[in-house]
DNA sequence: ACGCAGGGCGATA
DNA sequence: TATCGCCCTGCG
């Protein structure tokens, strides 16, 4: 089946930058696929898989953005209109973003640099955990690997023509994942063959330490920690939710809550936030993330999770951060 | 080769 | 409550 259509620029407030907003490195889930000018990536829309096709014309942030879903079962239009619009943050009022930027002259300058912009909001909220856990203390090439990795390894396989693709694991699957070479070869020992080789434990991933807590985290979702109730709590009662799984501190926490469940009070500090803020903020005398983070949610209230994607992709643009690195 | 970057954790005062 | 060494791997 394939459900195809537009959605124009006067259905949503602002510009939009489809490319920008997917490839800006957010955290939260891996990149999309890029093809002949195509964003893809198989997503589940009222439990119906579907390969979700985006495109947008380039150099026009007014252009319309294409839309085709493919998949098995019909699937309702307007769920994945809405599910589009959720994703690509086009319920998000950029004109009033930018009026509330262009009131602070540290974040003015921010405007030019981030046109379009808008926060790439995960489309699997179990996904966007485990991806942010994978991606502390960690670079964005290697935690893309290891989510690609896992979904290759454990999760169901769908081909579109000539692609394939994968889907993220449940919680209920990927808590029964060994988590090293050992316990796979201890699993499997009476029916191992000689020339054996171990690929299927969360380490050959290559998420490293990290392995356990995904296991731990895992488990914690699907026994004891409801998170499909969680974007119906307060930011603070959820920020302490995440906290209590294992490998989720308070940037990943954050970010959790930013990408994946659309909290945009959230004020994610990594070490180039907390550098930004002060060089920005500070005079460039050094802020710690816990009073960065605390900083950012108190001064820029709602639009904090815009500030940080704005003020990461301003300082990477215009070179503050190379002035930052030493 | 080898030292460092990147958040969270657990032990320390 | 804050600080510190360690976890793993890719990169320069």
């Amino acid at each position: 089946m394939k459900t195809q259509f537009v959605i124009d620029s006067d259905e949503y407030k602002g510009q939009l930058n489809l490319a920008l907003t997917i490839k800006s490195g957010q955290t939260s889930q891996p990149a999309w696929l890029q093809r002949n000018g195509c964003f893809i990536e198989l997503v589940e829309i009222d439990g119906i898989h579907c390969l979700i096709k985006a495109k947008q014309k380039i150099n026009d942030l007014y252009a319309p953005l294409e839309i085709i879903a493919e998949s098995e079962e019909k699937v309702d239009e307007e769920s994945v209109r809405s599910c589009i619009m959720n994703i690509f943050g086009l319920y998000d009022d950029l004109d009033e973003l930018n009026n509330y930027l262009n009131k602070d002259p540290k974040l003015a300058p921010t405007i030019d640099f981030c046109r379009g912009l808008r926060l790439f909001k995960a489309h699997n909220t179990f996904e966007c955990i485990i991806s942010s856990i994978s991606s502390a203390n960690c670079s964005i090439i290697r935690w893309n690997k290891a989510i690609k990795d896992i979904k290759k390894k454990w999760g169901n396989k769908y081909n579109f023509g000539s692609d394939t693709f994968y889907t993220f694991p449940s919680p209920a699957y990927l808590q029964k994942v060994p988590e090293h070479e050992l316990e796979e070869m201890q699993r499997l020992e009476d029916t191992l063959p000689k020339d054996y080789v171990f690929e299927k434990n969360l380490k050959s991933c290559g998420v490293g330490y990290r392995a356990k807590f995904i296991i731990k985290t895992s488990e914690m979702i699907q026994n004891n920690i409801n998170i499909k109730k969680l974007d119906k709590e307060s930011y603070k009662k959820a920020f302490d939710t995440l906290l209590e799984l294992p490998g989720v501190g308070p940037k990943v926490a954050d970010c959790i809550l930013l990408y994946g469940f659309g909290f945009k009070m959230a004020f994610p500090v990594d070490v180039w936030i907390g550098r930004i803020v002060s060089e920005l903020y500070f005079n460039g005398k050094e802020i710690k993330p816990p009073k960065a983070r605390l900083f950012g949610m108190q001064k820029f209230g709602d639009y904090a999770g815009y500030v940080q994607l704005y003020m990461f992709h301003y300082a990477r643009k215009s070179g503050l951060l190379e002035t930052l690195k030493k």
